[in-house]
DNA sequence: CTCGATCCCTGGACGC
DNA sequence: TGCGTCCAGGGATCGA
C-alpha cells in the first residue's frame, strides 16, 4: 500500500528509468479513477517527461510545455544539421532562455507548469515495459515512449486517481495539501498538532495537515514515540509532538532507504518488493508481543481506520479506559444475536 | 470543527 | 471445488 516511502521508491525509479522520455502516444481503458480522461488522451502526446518526483502520496511526471517541446525539437535537428555542416542563423542556440535542460526552474511552477497526476491508491503501479511484454489484467493507461517501451498504469482496484493538470488548476491543487513530514519544522508540526482536537491518528492521516502518511507510517510513528493513537493532538505537549516527529522522520527515512514496505503486492518501478515491512513494530502485529514491553499488541478502529498500538507503552487517554470500540465485527455479532 | 458511516473496487482469506 | 461473505485501504462526501 503505498505511502510516502513507497511512492518515493517509485518516483525515483521513474525519474531514472522514464525522465527525458518523450511521450509518442496514450492509450486509456477504464477511466473511472481519471479526473479528465480526454485531456489525458489529447494532452500527452508530444510531451516530454522532464522529471518524475513524489508529492505527498501523488507522483508528480513533470511534462515540457508545447512551446518547450518546440526547442527542444528544434535544437535535436540543430544538432543534426550542424553534424551535416549545414547551419542556419535561424537556428543559433538561445541562450537567454531556459530550455530543456537549462535552468531547473523552467517550467515546474508558475503558469505554464503541467504535470501528470498520479496517485498509486492501495493497489496502482506505474511502471515502464517493453511493448513485447504481455499486457496485465487492470492495465488501465498506457504511455508509449519514443524509445518504443510502455509506461504502463496498473490497478486492479482503481482506487488511484491520475489527473492531467497545468498552470493555476495544478498549483491549486497541490495547495490543498500540508506539509512535508521530511521537511517539515518542530515549531510548524507542533502548531498544527496542538491546535486540532482532532485525534492524533487523524490527524497524522490527514492530507491538508501533512501530506504522504498513511496507516502504516501513522502507526509505526505513533508506537516509535509512545503516544496513543486517540490522543486528541490539543492534548499533546510539546515535548510529545517533538518526539513524534523524531519518530516519523526516523521511520519514513528508513522506510525509503529499504524501498518500501510491501504488505500485498507494492513492487517499485523495476518490480522490485521493498523490505521495510519487517522491520513494522505494531502494523499488523495485533495479539503479538510488543518489542519494548512484551505486552500484546493490541487493535482497534481509530478515526475510521484500523490501529496497532501497545496499551502498556502508548497509554491510553484519560477519560478512555474502559470503554473500548465497538469494531465493526463486534456489532455485527450482536446485531446478528438480536 | 470533528465525528462516523458509506461508497468506490477487487482479490484473497476464510467458512461451510 | 465452489460459493458466499468479509475485509483491506485512501479519499470524497454527507449528515449528525
Amino acid at each position: 500500500m503505498p505511502e510516502l516511502p513507497e511512492v518515493e521508491t517509485v518516483a525515483r525509479g521513474l525519474q531514472a528509468r522514464v525522465a527525458g522520455r518523450r511521450i509518442v502516444s496514450v492509450t486509456l481503458r477504464q477511466t473511472d479513477f481519471m479526473d479528465d480522461p480526454v485531456a489525458i488522451e489529447q494532452e500527452l502526446p508530444g510531451r516530454t517527461i522532464e522529471r518524475v518526483e513524489r508529492f505527498g502520496k501523488f507522483m508528480l511526471l513533470r511534462l515540457t510545455t508545447i512551446e518547450q517541446q518546440r526547442e527542444k525539437i528544434t535544437t535535436e535537428s540543430q544538432r543534426h544539421r550542424e553534424k551535416d555542416g549545414k547551419r542556419t542563423e535561424l537556428e543559433e542556440p538561445d541562450q537567454g532562455r531556459d530550455g530543456v535542460g537549462g535552468g531547473s526552474k523552467s517550467n515546474t511552477s508558475g503558469e505554464n507548469a503541467r504535470a501528470l497526476l498520479v496517485h498509486l491508491g492501495m493497489t496502482g503501479n506505474l511502471a515502464p515495459h517493453f511493448a513485447e511484454q504481455p499486457v496485465a489484467k487492470h492495465t488501465h493507461a498506457t504511455f508509449v515512449l519514443d524509445d518504443g517501451r510502455e509506461l504502463r498504469y496498473i490497478d486492479p482496484r482503481r482506487f488511484g486517481r491520475m489527473a492531467y493538470l497545468s498552470g493555476e488548476t495544478l498549483a491549486a491543487e497541490l495547495h490543498r495539501f500540508g506539509a512535508d513530514p521530511l521537511l517539515v519544522g518542530a515549531d510548524e508540526f507542533a502548531e498544527r498538532i496542538r491546535g486540532s482536537k482532532a485525534r492524533i491518528k487523524a490527524l497524522l492521516l490527514d492530507q491538508s495537515v501533512l501530506r504522504g502518511v498513511g496507516n502504516i507510517y501513522a502507526d509505526e510513528s505513533l508506537w516509535k514515540a509512545k503516544i496513543h493513537p486517540a490522543k486528541q493532538g490539543g492534548q499533546l505537549k510539546r515535548e510529545e509532538t517533538d518526539r513524534l516527529l523524531a519518530a516519523l522522520k526516523n521511520i519514513l527515512q528508513k522506510a525509503i532507504e529499504m524501498r518500501g514496505s510491501s504488505i500485498s503486492d507494492f513492487v517499485d518501478a523495476d518490480g522490485f518488493a521493498g523490505d521495510y515491512q519487517q522491520h513494522h513494530k505494531v502494523y499488523g502485529r495485533d495479539g503479538k508481543k510488543c518489542f519494548r514491553c512484551g505486552a500484546k499488541i493490541r487493535w482497534m478502529v481509530v478515526a475510521g481506520r484500523s490501529s496497532h498500538f501497545c496499551p502498556v507503552c502508548q497509554r491510553a487517554p484519560r477519560g478512555m479506559a474502559g470503554r473500548r470500540k465497538k469494531t465493526k465485527r463486534a456489532r455485527r455479532v450482536e446485531t446478528s444475536k438480536g
